[in-house]
DNA sequence: TCTAAAAAATACCGATTGGTATTTTTTAGA
DNA sequence: TCTAAAAAATACCAATCGGTATTTTTTAGA
């Protein structure tokens, strides 16, 4: 075979791949393995052959959307020349939802953590995981610009993250259940305050 | 009969109280029929005699959770003697989840508005009313505090409430999800800066 | 205390749920 | 090209789903 993936590597990429977006939307308890075999057209021989059970698939799900969004903003962060740019790269990736390249059904972090914080331990820890690595990598980023001298020092660093994390989060919320994509753009206005606030 | 409630009224206000507490925590589709028979003790008879299906329970159980949390802020807001502790009261209110009086599963907005958001309009849409009516209130205690002298002129009120809310459901997502209710005060002390600023 | 109405329980419905055992088909290397 | 293994489809399972029609019980006023 030319192919480097095996044939079960690639049904579980492909299940993954197209229903992932249902996941995001409906969250685990709303999805049901009928859900999975309409939109891929496969039967539930196939979808339990490559996995063991429903949450193996949400949890394979929910990391595929969290590290296409990660990926996304590593990718802009890398570009950006400065500590404060990248820093920004977090308020202008979700500027209106210019969410082309935004997994359907929204924020996958949110969605997950909200959906499985009571009932499901193993996508709650993982929906944790992400946050507190998105927390980690602000914290850096900023400690980094400190040392590059390109903002104050005596930042609270944590309080920041968390705050910023809070802003992006929440307001995505907001502009979605309000159906008004510029309530986040306000919200991101904070985030942009926020971070102004220590530039040098 | 010495009662001013009529017995269908009490039994309805009995299965929304019982039950509001598993619909914040598993949400719609998580909550079965059973579910509900389970915590209250009556059969599907009963709960179909008092409710057209599921989806009215769940609205009434957000509406319930949703007062609730209205009413226990609105309380605080009224002693509160300035206009900058009225708008503190949020900060407080939430902090550290001192939810002895606060809805089992956390603030029933975001749960409701994450849930329901792409897969029930009705709920979606009262969630959606009480995040408007809860900006609405933020921006007039704004603007009732610049009338009074206590606070500056030129404010973004809109800008200043959206971002409260963001910061604060934002918060409890994370606390919530990551198991530490210490990042949702850190996230809190940025909302007290943002009120603190345009102090005079 | 009697009684009609209201409320709750019982019994049932078809459809769907997540999951499995078995058979058929496809794959890919020898 | 043949073949064994892997993958997918078929057929099935008991349990539960949301909801309803009917019967029994309770309520509360006359």
């Amino acid at each position: 075979m030319e192919n480097e993936l095996s044939k079960a590597e690639r049904t579980r990429q492909f299940i993954v791949e197209t229903t992932s977006g249902i996941f995001n939307k409906k969250g685990y308890a709303g999805t049901s393995l009928s859900d999975l075999t309409e939109a891929t057209g496969l039967t539930k021989g196939s979808i339990y052959g490559n996995f063991k059970n429903k949450e193996e698939v949400a949890v394979a799900a929910f990391e595929y959307n969290s590290a296409r969004v990660r990926k996304l903003i590593a990718a802009q962060i890398e570009k950006a020349p400065t500590y404060y740019e990248k820093l920004m790269v977090y308020a202008k990736v979700y500027h209106s939802f210019n969410s082309a390249s935004f997994p359907d059904g929204g924020c996958p972090i949110l969605n997950t953590a909200v959906d499985a914080d009571d009932t499901n331990p193993l996508l709650k820890n993982k929906a944790a995981q992400v946050v507190l690595r998105w927390k980690k990598n602000i914290e850096e980023l900023i400690s980094a610009g400190v040392v590059a001298g390109e903002f104050k020092t005596g930042i609270d660093t944590e309080k920041i993250a968390l705050s910023m994390i809070a802003l992006i989060e929440g307001g995505i919320m907001i502009a979605k259940v309000t159906g008004k994509p510029v309530y986040l753009d306000e919200v991101l206005k904070t985030v942009n305050a926020l971070v102004t606030e220590f530039k040098v």
